[in-house]
DNA sequence: TTTAACTTTCAAAAGTTTCTGAAAGTTTAT
DNA sequence: ATAAACTTTCAGAAACTTTTGAAAGTTAAA
């Protein structure tokens, strides 16, 4: 059976601060925990977190040391996190290896997530909205007025949260911040 | 064993336009599949969507039925969209049982929700970032300096996207959509 | 070629969340 | 007080998700 790394023997071996590990490990239990509030697997949002604070870039096996899973979903996790544009993979020349780096700037990795939630999820709810609000039968069906009623309420605000997010997405860091706050005083 | 209600003999039963049903039942699976994908329960965002199509309060008893699950499974999600301010209590004179109502602005129901999340989500958080960050050790080795300022980043970004969201839960929805709308052209 | 270094896949196991329904609890009417 | 009408709880069952690790697949140097 596999053994959980000692703690103090890996500090003292890497020559690492070990208060820096420990504080590692916390935000990289913390931004899994977020994560899986937000419907992303716990580990993803691990491997995330991990290579987010990484200087360099880090092998399979890396990842699966530090975090203490096994290759398939170490694997599995950075592939996902690949299709997701959050990682990339790296070469390094002389290394049969490959290594893999998160992107670091935040406000992309926000556009990156909403961009594939967005395609994911809004869009075939604005699919079914549309659809269903265009149901048959009488008009002035108490039932039927609420239903249509509500359904265009949640439609309206949804693309205009929609078109406000799109708007986000394809805007310039700056011009978007500032006018934010801007207009949030 | 308890049989799924004949869907022909609820309908000539209770003149219900069928069409209605089925555009009723699409857009609640809808929103359960948009729930859980956003780390809420589906049976909870099923409940929430089925009030918010009803004209009226509905009971226990019918919530049960619509969804086909059973008094626990309501009572629980009941409990909780009522937790979080979505839903209400109803009383009706004359009447033994409660009755339940959605609340049916969308805006408000944004607001609530995002008040929920960010208490129970984004404080947390906030917590761990600004423990973290304090991390005692060598100032000039690369890897503190990589985590400290991948923890700036997150901090300074996530603080500003909870500013804009207190702003708008607390913004009056029209000065709120009608800024946007200036803004986004 | 062949072999070694590495990556990917997948079926079964472990873990987690959600749901059920019967039993316990509560409230109201008589 | 008692009974009836209704609500809440909770332990176990079912459903769903994630993880493992061994085997299969791929690539690149010898």
């Amino acid at each position: 059976m596999k053994v959980k790394k000692c703690f103090y023997i890996c500090c003292s071996n890497q020559h690492i601060n070990m208060k820096l590990t420990e504080s590692k490990e916390r935000f990289i239990n913390a931004w899994g925990t977020l994560g899986t509030s937000w419907g992303i697997n716990r580990t993803m949002a691990q491997v995330h977190a991990l290579l987010l604070v990484s200087p360099d870039a880090l092998s399979a096996e890396e990842i699966m040391e530090e975090l203490n899973i096994s290759r398939g979903n170490a694997n599995m996790n950075v592939r996902t996190l690949i299709d997701w544009g959050l990682v990339f993979k790296e070469i390094k020349s002389g290394e049969r290896k490959e290594f893999f780096v998160a992107e670091k700037d935040i406000w992309k990795v926000f556009k990156q997530i909403a961009k594939e939630r967005r395609k994911r999820e809004l869009e075939p709810i604005f699919k079914v909205l549309e659809e269903v609000k265009n149901v048959e039968g009488d008009k002035h069906d108490k039932n039927v007025k609420e239903f249509v009623n509500t359904i265009e309420n949640i439609e309206r605000f949804t693309k205009k949260a929609d078109r406000t997010l799109e708007t986000m997405i394809k805007a310039d860091e700056n011009w978007l911040i500032g006018s934010f706050m801007k207009m949030m005083k």
